[in-house]
DNA sequence: TACTATTCGAGAATGATTATCAATTGCGGT
DNA sequence: ACCGCAATTGATAATCATTCTCGAATAGTA
C-alpha cells in the first residue's frame, strides 16, 4: 500500500475516533494536515487537495478547518502578518517560533509550556481544553539579512 | 490634574521613550492601552477615541495599533472567534485565559511562561523579541450556564 | 516663524471569510 | 444491500474587516 493511501486511512480513522463524519474532502484535508509540517494556509490546503483529483470548494475548507480547531485537532495560528492564518495539526504539543521578517514558522518540540495550563486553572477556574504558545524574532537567515543591508 | 490628563501624559512620555513622533490620536490610543484592561477591539478603540472629543479615522486606529505592535509595546489577541482582533498593552508580562465561548479573556500575571524564550533561542538560533501564551477553555460563567442547559 | 517629512482622514478598493441553498452524499437502521 | 434523512458539499453572492490613496493638516526642528 503507498503511503498515500495510508495517511488517508489514518485520517478516516481520526475522524471516526472524534465521531465526525467521514468526507473524501475531510480526510484529505486532515491527512494533509497530519503529514504535511508546512503550516499551510487555506489557499495551501486548498490547492492541495484538488491537486490531488478531489473537488473542494473554498467554502469546505473553511467549515472543515473549523470543525477540526472545535474538536482540538488543529490550531490555528497567526502567524502572516498579511492576514492569513496558517494551520497546524496539533497531537503532539509543540510551540512555534515565528520570524516577523519572512513569516517562516519553526516547530519546537517542547511541551514544557503546556505545565501553565494547570496553573490558570487554579487562577481563574476556567475548565481548560488547550493552549499555546507562540515565541516573535528574527530568524537566522534574516539577521544575516538585515545586518547586511546595513 | 485629573487622571485622563496623567494618563495622557504618561503615554506621551512613552512615545517619546520610543521615538515615536507624538500626535493627539497616538497619545489618546496609547493611553486608553495603557490604563485600560478590556482588551479592546479596533471597534473600541476607534469608538473610544471619537467619544473622548478627538476626531479619528479607522486608518489612523489600524496604522497607529500597527506601529505600537512593531515597537513591541502592544500585543494583538486573536480571540474573538469572530475575527476581530484584540489589543493589548504589554509592559508587564501576563498571559490571557480565554473562553472559547464567550470570548471573555483574563489577564493571568505570571511571566513562568516566558522562560521559553532562552530556550527557544537556543533551539532555533532566532533572535527573540517576544513570546506569548494562551490557554482556552469554558470560564466559570459558562461552564454553568451550558451545564444548566444540558 | 518657516520648512519638510510625517501623519491624518474620508472614502474607495481589496480580499478574506461567511452565508445561501439546491444538489449530493454518508451512514445508521431495517 | 437498500432506504431515508440529516449532514455535507459547492458555486456564487454577500459581508465586512483591513488596506490603499492622496490631498490636507500637523509635529518637530532650526
Amino acid at each position: 500500500m503507498v503511503q498515500e493511501q495510508k495517511t488517508l486511512l489514518a485520517a478516516a480513522d481520526k475522524l471516526k475516533e472524534y465521531k465526525i463524519k467521514n468526507t473524501p474532502q475531510r480526510q484529505v484535508i486532515l491527512s494533509y494536515l497530519m503529514t504535511s509540517h508546512d503550516h499551510p494556509s487555506i489557499e495551501m490546503i486548498f490547492n492541495y487537495v484538488r491537486g490531488n483529483g478531489f473537488s473542494v470548494s473554498l467554502a469546505t475548507v473553511y467549515n472543515t478547518l473549523q470543525l477540526l480547531i472545535d474538536n482540538n485537532l488543529i490550531i490555528e495560528i497567526a502567524a502572516d502578518s498579511g492576514g492569513h492564518m496558517r494551520y497546524d495539526y496539533f497531537e503532539v504539543p509543540h510551540y512555534h517560533v515565528i520570524c516577523v521578517n519572512c513569516n517562516k514558522i519553526v516547530d519546537v518540540f517542547d511541551d514544557k509550556y503546556k505545565k501553565n495550563e494547570e496553573h490558570a486553572r487554579l487562577e481563574t477556574g476556567f475548565q481548560v481544553f488547550n493552549s499555546q504558545y507562540e515565541v516573535y524574532g528574527l530568524c537566522p537567515e534574516c539577521q544575516k539579512k538585515l545586518s547586511e543591508e546595513a
